[in-house]
DNA sequence: AAAATATAGTTCGTATTAGAACTAGTTTTT
DNA sequence: AAAAACTAGTTCTAATACGAACTATATTTT
């Protein structure tokens, strides 16, 4: 059989598990009034003394160019502060208020319930085993796309 | 140890392997000249007679608000056609013109032989292993969506 | 058949997304 | 130390993304 017939289905089903993944997150996010890249933020941030938008946007996978937006919107609402950086001078330290830790301790706990029985028919080997197999799978991206901003470089 | 420290690598490796299969993706239809929703309609519509918006927001995942901005730019490019259904007068046929088709057939092949390579260390068995896997993922996850909107309605 | 309900597609408002250009501060070269 | 190269974060533009409201047409109820 043609090797993209045992490609593509898996490419299929990896993109679709991850956005209804998404969904049942967002839905739940929404309904306690924020948009997942903003609890994204907020459950990044919480526990943490702060951290550069560098770090954040490694952690979050979000671009700097929106991360900004973001974190706009979310000092916004008086959920997070920014203060210079003591060590760079182009840097800034962005920390959850007291308002957002607040938030932060009480919403994520509520989140982590609501997702946790997404995977109730699934045995903690089974996790193990996916999880193994899913990591082979974002290094052979990840390489790849390693190579290709190196090329580019 | 708890579940939870089961679940969430488990959602991490998910998410992140998703997103970057879809960033090699991306960045390889940005090349081609399209971005990423407008090579989803071209690849759903490509060797078709064409089909409704709903048809197509269930095939690609756009949902019908962004649909219709999408077509309406795919149409501009002259990439696509839209003529009324003989059947419902509330629906529209969308389908390739003879350019769409063209740039279809110029593309897509180009577009496959530039993903395969990311699954070269991957066996046959192991796709498949996989493809289950992630099956069982997506049904759990549609199940939750599922029952989320009927208690909604 | 008239009324109520449901559906297809568009439009609108707000937020996100990637990428490129820009500002300002840092590090490296020479 | 001055120039060159680099980096952190912001701003800008075009294209999505989602949900809600809206128009027009279909279907179902009564």
């Amino acid at each position: 059989m043609l090797r993209q017939k045992k490609i593509m289905p898996v490419v299929r089903e990896l993109i679709e598990s991850a956005r209804g993944f998404e969904r049942c997150s967002a839905m739940h996010v929404r309904e306690l009034g924020l948009t997942p890249p903003q609890f994204d933020i907020i459950a990044t941030l919480g526990n943490t003394p702060g951290m550069t938008c560098k770090e954040l946007g490694q952690k979050t996978l979000i671009t700097k160019g929106t991360l900004t937006g973001v974190l706009d919107r979310l000092a916004g609402k008086g959920l997070l502060e920014r203060t210079p950086s003591p060590d760079d001078g182009r840097s800034w330290i962005t920390r959850l208020t007291p308002q957002g830790q607040a938030l932060f301790e009480e919403i994520f706990p509520l989140h982590i319930a609501h997702l946790n029985p997404l995977f109730d028919s699934f045995s903690d080997d089974e996790l193990a085993t996916m999880r193994q197999q899913l990591r082979r799978l974002r290094e052979a991206f990840e390489a790849h796309n390693a190579h290709l901003e190196e090329s580019a470089a």
